[in-house]
DNA sequence: GTAGGGTTAG
């Protein structure tokens, strides 16, 4: 716990983002012009307020009759008597708002309109007229059938050349848009005059666009938003709109590759506009979803340099994500930047932390995270949260994952305790392979048994742990009878179990019931993965039964998977290792059409191959090949060369290839390669060569095993030194490297023919002693 | 928050 912030401060970020002082004013400036009752934002203070009141009140009232019996004179007198003040746009919009019907409204407004056409100020005759007709419009929106006359009003007004005011013109894209009519919303968009396309009216457009996603449309429009140039650039509403509808998860039109989302939260971040905290998680949630944690982290390290708002919800997100990856170096490193800004962590963060501390097996400081969480108490540093079942869980199944067990049964116990706590099936799962792992089997029945008992339910999660733990501890017979068992409780095995149980009886060679046990899979219906063929067709390719291997391939292709770089290096192998030259190249050239790209290990088991068929030459043009595909050859690959020419009797050639694999490709010899050269060396009567070997072992750390000493003793044996039998004798004991029967065999003929059965018989004591000891 | 697993050299 070195690195999370549990200091506490009431602060939790920095200040936030100074907004552009233009951004703010546009954005105080969209308020007023989405409202739908006030078309102009700055009236000219041309007659006092309760004049004007008093003016539309009794304009509205004069209209109240039916249309034709309208007062035409009294009408004239309120409205058009004064010359010189003709009623204000804001009082004409008012009057014909309060019509209730668009079509009494229509009549005023046409009313108007040949009237005012005598007014001498002709600019306020406009937009007087420009208000009645949004005021139109507004009441045409609220009735029936609106779309198609919304728009006709729209051509009517074009054609009398009345100008569409602002209010106007987001009523007009923003309905017809809404009502699916985008092709009319964009074209009154276009048809504006550029001075009323500002940044409140794009967004209208943009929003329209992406709803019915027109993406690329949408994405031209903020473009020219982008441009810093331009007069009406992009605010927080248009980051607003932008990223929550891309990030909507089913969101219409072209999907929007992450990469380009992050390109967009880059640009808007150069116009000082930041996604809000809940966008940016969500960002983040979904790009750590996609697997894409890099860009997760670039987009919030951007953000924080950039100087946007960064909350804890943020942090937790990309938390979450990199521990999905096991990502834990980055998880400290947000850690500390959390605790740099005075980004508190809160419950969610503990959770992830303590889990993560649980997975990195620090558990003890999981559990004192924990308890200073829970202690209520003043070490909490400001942060406190219940405990729930999920933390308790995950703390003992921590415990359990370092051999804790028991502290993992007194956590349970502790957990009975806690308010709104009980131990559940996941928390029986993790203590019964915890006692399972340290091969107490009997513990872990027990525990299934009182689960059992306490009516807590036993999940395919429990049949699998009982299982693996039975199957890890030669109990095959067992496990075959416990998922028996299960099964007729109805808790079925599925890919997971069959797993285990066909890997396992693989290995003990039990191939028939290996293969019944995947029949028996294919017919229960039980969902299949790729895995599971996997590991039959390695357990069929390791017996050499290459014809029931290749059954299962057709099987697993059947089922609609395919085979990976693993599974045909099994195949290659097996193929290789029984001969079926042609199968080797077919699986070569399936790889190809596949797309598989061979790794070195596809290459080593080749070079294999042809080292034990003694094609020296082809083996190193498959080497050369190897090396030209990018790929470096390992200790398997010289292993196998040394090996080939050991068995020619060249040790000359085969020192060659050991002084260089360490030196020229990294690849330092191990105890399989220096046994090989050993064991050659002292047939070849090398044997001072062989020891200097030994000593190499010693310096280059590399320890030696039985067969090393076994290859050694046989060539001093030879050549009758003793002396030195005696010394790599008392190197064994030192090392506990255990004789076989081999090397009993070696050392009883040799030290008996000598008259040395004392050193024999210490020797034979000497281990005795180290094993107890050990 | 819990379960599994396949590859190369002596």
């Amino acid at each position: 716990m070195n690195h999370l912030s549990l200091s506490a401060s009431k602060h939790l970020l920095k200040p936030q983002p100074s907004k552009t002082q233009s951004s703010v004013v546009l954005l105080l400036l969209n308020h007023q012009f989405s409202t739908d009752s006030d078309p102009n934002p700055n009236p000219k203070p041309s007659k006092q307020p309760h004049e004007d009141d008093s003016l539309v009140t009794l304009v509205v009232q004069l209209l109240e009759s039916d249309e034709k019996d309208w007062n035409l004179d009294q009408l004239r007198h309120l409205l058009f008597s004064d010359s010189d003040a003709a009623p204000s746009p804001r009082s004409l919009f008012r009057i014909t708002r309060r019509l209730n019907t668009s079509s009494k409204a229509l009549k005023f407004f046409d009313y108007v309109s040949e009237n005012v056409a005598t007014s001498p100020d002709s600019a306020a005759a406009t937009a007087s007229l420009s208000s009645s007709f949004q005021a139109v419009l507004e009441l045409t929106k609220r009735e029936p059938n609106s779309r198609t006359r919304l728009f006709d009003m729209y051509k009517m007004a074009k054609e009398r050349n009345i100008p569409v005011n602002m209010g106007a013109a987001v009523l007009l894209v923003r309905s017809l848009g809404f009502a699916g009519m985008v092709d009319e919303a964009v074209n009154v968009f276009n048809g504006l005059d550029p001075a009323l396309k500002n940044t409140h009216l794009r967004n209208v457009v943009i929003d329209v666009l992406l709803k019915w996603g027109r993406v690329d449309d949408a994405l031209k429009v903020l473009d020219k938003m982008f441009d810093p140039n331009a007069e009406f650039r992009v605010d927080s509403v248009t980051g607003d709109i932008v990223l929550s509808s891309l990030l909507k998860r089913e969101q219409r039109g072209r999907r929007v590759s992450d990469e380009d989302i992050v390109g967009l939260v880059q640009k808007f971040g150069e116009h000082g506009v930041f996604p809000d905290s809940l966008k940016l998680t969500k960002l983040i949630t979904s790009l750590c979803r996609n697997r894409n944690t890099n860009r997760a982290w670039d987009v919030l390290q951007y953000v924080i340099n950039s100087g946007g708002a960064v909350e804890t919800a943020c942090c937790n997100a990309l938390l979450t994500g990199l521990g999905r990856v096991n990502d834990f170096k980055r998880m400290n490193v947000l850690m500390v930047k959390m605790k740099e800004m005075d980004i508190l962590p809160d419950v969610v963060t503990i959770g992830i932390v303590i889990n993560f501390l649980c997975k990195s097996r620090r558990v003890d400081e999981a559990l004192e995270l924990f308890e200073r969480m829970s202690g209520g108490g003043e070490k909490t540093d400001g942060i406190s949260a219940e405990p729930d079942e999920i933390m308790y869980n995950t703390l003992i199944d921590g415990l359990c994952k370092v051999g804790r067990q028991e502290e993992g049964l007194r956590l349970m116990e502790k957990m009975r305790l806690q308010d709104g706590c009980a131990p559940n099936t996941v928390t029986y799962n993790s203590l019964i392979d915890g006692f399972n792992k340290v091969g107490d089997i009997e513990r872990g029945r027990e525990l299934y048994d009182q689960m059992k008992e306490e009516g807590i339910p036993p999940s395919v999660v429990t049949l699998n742990t009982l299982v693996d733990g039975l199957c890890k501890h030669g109990r095959l017979n067992s496990a075959l009878e416990f998922l028996n068992e299960m099964q007729r409780d109805g808790i079925k095995g599925n890919a997971t179990t069959y797993t285990m149980l066909i890997t396992s009886f693989c290995n003990v060679n039990n191939i028939g019931m290996a293969m019944e046990l995947f029949e028996q899979m294919l017919s229960s219906g039980c969902s299949t993965d790729a895995k599971v063929y996997y590991c039959l067709i390695s357990g069929l390719s390791q017996a050499r039964r290459m014809d029931d291997a290749n059954i299962v391939v057709s099987k697993l292709k059947e089922a609609g998977f395919s085979l990976d770089v693993i599974a045909f290096n099994v195949l290659i192998n097996g193929f290789c290792k029984t001969k079926k030259l042609e199968k080797v190249h077919e699986m070569i050239q399936e790889m190809e059409t596949a797309g598989v790209k061979p790794d070195s290990i596809t290459y080593n088991t080749l070079i294999s191959y042809l080292c034990s068929a003694g094609e020296l030459t082809t083996a190193h043009r498959v080497l050369s090949k190897m090396i030209n595909e990018g790929l470096v050859p390992t200790v398997f690959t010289f292993g196998s060369l040394i090996h080939a020419y050991c068995l020619k009797g060249d040790t000359y050639k085969a020192m060659k290839i050991f002084r260089d694999m360490g030196s020229k490709w990294s690849a330092p010899p191990n105890t399989v390669v220096y046994n090989i050269l050993i064991d050659s060396l002292c047939k070849n009567n090398e044997v001072d060569v062989a020891l200097s070997l030994m000593d190499s072992m010693k310096n280059k750390g590399v320890r030696p095993n039985t067969l090393t000493f076994n290859a050694m003793f046989k060539g001093l044996k030879e050549n009758n030194l003793l002396e030195k039998a005696f010394k790599l004798m008392d190197q064994m004991i030192e090392q506990a490297c255990n004789p076989d029967y081999i090397t009993m065999e070696i050392l009883t003929e040799w030290l008996s023919a000598v008259g040395e059965t004392e050193k024999l018989r210490r020797f034979v004591q000497g281990y005795e002693v180290a094993a107890s000891t050990a």
